[in-house]
DNA sequence: TAAGAATATTCCTTGACAAGAATATTCCTA
DNA sequence: TAGGAATATTCTTGTCAAGGAATATTCTTA
């Protein structure tokens, strides 16, 4: 999981996902359409294999790399788990709850600020 | 959303996202839980906090942080864009007829490996 | 108003990592 | 087999961000 966002969170890599998002693409048709260089490209896909988010298959002296769908499920199933953030009001109710609590232990307290 | 992903892939701030999850708590709190420095959970809060990841009440000298839904919900919307990936053999396909093109246009080749 | 609690900020140092440049590797075709 | 195409790797350098230590800030209560 960490791994998957350490490597979506460098900006060209992204790039290069969102790129191959189109499908599988070789290595010189991301150079020409991100205008980076082709050493880097090859450097940040290979961050991306390792992690696990892209394939290689090999044709010829090209490498057509393709997006491995793994890595973004289990991202996805990982932000289910905060589904219930946005679908209910939980999470106030407990901040109002912990806050009474608090107030309730000091026996008396005065005012309060908004944060922005 | 970069933003986010970069919030999201310093280890600690990740262990924060999480614990928070649980609900809003003060910082205290989470130096306890997390085992770090109180400078160093403020620092990370204040990430989190710009990338709007986190919210903040204020209650006396205390900060009570709390997750906020928006941007995991983008990022939940990002990835929905992906679902066809695994949803469908499209890649394959799309693979197949763009290798089939290239021969083509060069007009006759042999044979091919195999990636891992 | 002084003291203390809870948190934020600043300054410094260090480590990781991305880009650049040069070179190595692999494979095809003439 | 030589030459060239496509890609990977290595080495170096510069930058940025995280941690440590010290200090500033804000609020409460006696």
């Amino acid at each position: 999981m960490l791994e998957t966002l350490q490597a979506l969170a460098e900006p060209n890599r992204f790039q290069i996902v969102e790129l191959l998002r189109g499908g599988p693409r070789p290595v010189g048709d991301m150079v020409e359409k991100l205008g980076l260089r082709q050493p880097q490209v090859s450097k940040h896909l290979r961050v991306l294999s390792e992690a696990g988010l892209v394939d290689v298959r090999v044709d010829a002296q090209r490498r057509i790399y393709g997006l491995r769908a793994a890595p973004l499920r289990e991202l996805e199933q990982w932000i289910e788990r905060y589904r219930r953030i946005w679908e209910s009001n939980f999470q106030r109710l407990d901040a109002v709850l912990q806050e009474l609590k608090t107030r309730e232990k000091k026996r008396g307290s005065k005012k309060r600020k908004s944060a922005d």
